[in-house]
RNA sequence: GGUGCCAUAGCUCAGUUGGUAGAGCAAUGGACUGAAAAUCCAUGUGUCCCUGGUUCAAAUCCAGGUGGCACCA
């Protein structure tokens, strides 16, 4: 049976290197499961990979898309699932690796099969909220599906909005698309969590940051600051200087933000791998250990 | 050496006329189905610098001490 390695854990933590040393080890492939590393516009606040990482491995998802594209996760599920299957074909095994936790549990799980919403839908129901506000929201919502309005976090716009433009263009209830249904995959997984001691990473989440200003952060924010109201651009490490560039902070602040961003994002994906009990963690210096690991469960098929 | 100001949460500081303390930041936990590096929710016991004194009651008033800052010698 063909196996994907999924390599996750929290931003800085070296989940590139690791999962590079795998693939030479393997000598496969490895697949993106990064939200923002998709964006050719954006490699240094992204962290991508280095130049001869890129070389020395085939990487996919990584810069194969324009920070004007839309794109979402449902999307990357059909593309990825279809690439990995193919790859299958003369590599085996396969890696995963990024720190999009939703990400990863639908190239892992899937996720429903909801409509995407059309541009025109998305700007009425957005421009409706903006001018109603959130308590006409949650009634719009509760008119149009009251059953999800009884489950859902209603201080959470996003959630409400997606909700309403779903009823609204399709004419049915959020909750009838919201199956939860897990899907069978045709291949194993292993998960291999990277985590280390909470001082040591946010050390290293901070020298990074550091590091990336030095590989000139700044310019590549400043060369994207005209398109600065873009989703794939509500990102760590670009909005914080955007607000400088608007004159909002001083350089040193934003710097400062940008760490502290990292940080906290860091924690919300530790929260999330938390929940997921099939992870088995490892020190991300322990390659050797995450080898055997690896190739003892290999064997067991 | 003299005078003045300051000392409260990891940090910066509030604390009104005495009634045993609370903001911001940091930190931490949680949620999560097509915007996910997004979005949302929750969490504050700390010798109120120390020792005495006044008082029913002191972070608050008084005295002394210690440390810091400023100014004058």
């Amino acid at each position: 049976m063909n196996t994907l390695i999924v390599v996750l854990g929290p931003t800085g933590v070296g989940k590139s290197d690791i999962s590079i040393q795998l693939a030479n080890y393997f000598s496969t492939d490895i697949i993106s499961a990064d939200s923002r590393q998709f964006f050719r516009e954006l490699s240094i606040g992204t962290a991508v990979p280095n130049k001869e990482d890129l070389k020395s491995v085939c990487h996919h998802f990584i810069q194969s898309r324009s920070i004007h594209d839309y794109y979402n996760v449902s999307e990357y599920e059909t593309e990825a699932i279809e690439l990995i299957n193919q790859l299958f074909k003369i590599k085996n095994p396969l890696i995963l690796t990024g720190g999009s936790m939703l990400y990863i549990d639908t190239i892992c799980k899937g996720i429903d099969d909801i409509p995407t919403v059309t541009p025109e839908i998305r700007t009425e129901v957005i421009s409706w909220y903006q001018e109603n506000g959130l308590e006409a929201l949650r009634q719009r919502l509760f008119a149009l599906d009251p059953e999800y309005h009884g489950i859902v976090d209603l201080n959470n716009p996003k959630r409400l909005l997606h909700a309403v433009e779903i009823c609204q263009m399709t004419g049915k209830t959020f909750t009838s698309f919201r199956k939860n249904t897990v899907r069978e995959r045709p291949f194993r997984i292993i998960k291999i969590g990277l985590n280390q001691d909470r001082e040591i990473l946010y050390q290293r989440i901070n020298e990074r940051v550091g590091r990336m200003m030095g590989e000139g952060l700044l310019e590549e924010a400043k060369s994207v600051y005209q398109y600065k109201h873009l989703n794939s651009l509500n990102t760590v490490g670009y909005k914080e200087l955007f607000s400088y560039f608007d004159g909002n902070c001083t350089l040193e602040e934003a710097v400062d933000l940008i760490r502290r961003n990292s940080r906290k994002y860091a924690r919300k994906q530790l929260a999330w791998f938390r929940r997921d009990g099939e992870i088995s963690w490892f020190e991300p210096t322990r390659i050797q250990e995450i080898i055997a690991f690896i190739e003892q469960k290999l064997k067991r098929s």
